[in-house]
DNA sequence: CTTTAATACGGAGGAACCCTCCGTTTATCA
DNA sequence: TGATAAACGGAGGGTTCCTCCGTATTAAAG
């Protein structure tokens, strides 16, 4: 698997080292703000300058921009994976799809960051982005499944391909408040699926 | 207005100068190729190499990224807003409204460069890609706008709204052949604006 | 508590790129 | 043919990317 967690290679011998630990929390929070302050665009170097860290400390923690990118939006992304699971658990499938739909829009309005994330997956998480890929189609699929399974819509496809669609509306409520806009784009995805074979 | 298209001052006096007409092609040619290999961030100075010429001439026709990116999709752009004419005329709303979006996705698809031209336009165009933006809006407008008067559907949005959900979509077809994904989701769309209010 | 060797730190440095500025060249018009 | 407005091209200052390696720390062994 090879993930981005480990440092270097404390893979078992040795305890972590207590500043490598503390510099890669630094580092995460740093570029958290800097990545909603600038875009996914902005310099790794600012993000070292304001993790109070060299430049060459945020490499080996990070060795790409993808990496860091990865990780410092894993946690939400995490998060949408368990909204999934909530909402499955709480709401029938309809109800649950459509909210997680709006939830999945509303986080990449706000999280600059993630609307990169998801569009460097060229069709479907390749090895980059890999992880929060898969936490995402996951959410997505089965949310979609219990709804085909409760025969209140069909849906053949790759649910990934949702993602997308739901990623170019996401654009929406970036700037001023696109909310409606977005809510209104999702209710029709929705009431495409329902709708019967043409 | 201060279209991109003008070289400098040859307001009305002079004739343009030959050379110019003839490097300003040449970079819109090298553009197009270097665009369509490497992505829509392909480094200006490798655009200049390509068409053999500096670097400063390069700026003094395109001022900026988004200029040069602009006047090398402004074609493409234009044809689909002829498309959409076209099968206006030709099509019933409903089918002339999905080959247009089927249109526009291939178009995305193929072109690199124009993903990020849609994307650039925060939500819907501003002053960057004013031209382009307008021309696609309206050709969306205009076929759902005879769609909805036919009764076969009703939307109330902004037509770019739609846009950007296909912008996504486009992504799919990019790597191997997504073309069935892209087919499917852009008929979901549909399906969601002919259905009845939920 | 010392020693020691693995490990992390940090920044200098080479390369690429961005964009501006301006001296030189050239094409148009008289 | 000359004059001159306009275009050309690239040097240069600034920024960012990423690598490499000497130095400083720190966990573990003695």
């Amino acid at each position: 698997m090879a993930t981005v967690e480990k440092v270097s290679g404390a893979e078992a011998g040795r305890r972590p080292r207590a500043d490598a630990a503390r510099n890669r929390a630094r580092l995460l929070d740093a570029a958290k703000a800097v990545f909603a302050a600038k875009g996914a665009e902005a310099s790794l170097e600012a993000i070292a300058r304001a993790a109070g860290v060299g430049i060459g400390t945020l490499y080996r923690h990070f060795p790409t921009r993808d990496a860091l990118i990865e990780s410092v939006y894993r946690n939400e992304t995490d998060q949408l994976g368990e909204a999934a699971r909530r909402l499955a658990a709480e709401l029938p499938p309809l109800p649950a799809l459509r909210a997680w739909m709006l939830a999945f829009v509303d986080y990449m309005a706000t999280k600059q960051g993630m609307t990169d994330l998801l569009n460097a997956m060229p069709a479907g998480p390749g090895q980059l982005y890999a992880a929060s890929g898969a936490v995402m189609r996951e959410a997505m699929a089965a949310l979609i499944g219990r709804a085909v399974s409760a025969g209140e819509m069909r849906f053949d496809g790759d649910p990934f391909d949702l993602l997308r669609a739901l990623g170019g509306v996401a654009g929406l409520g970036r700037d001023d408040d696109g909310g409606p806009a977005a809510r209104a784009m999702v209710d029709i995805l929705i009431a495409g699926l329902r709708a019967p074979p043409a």
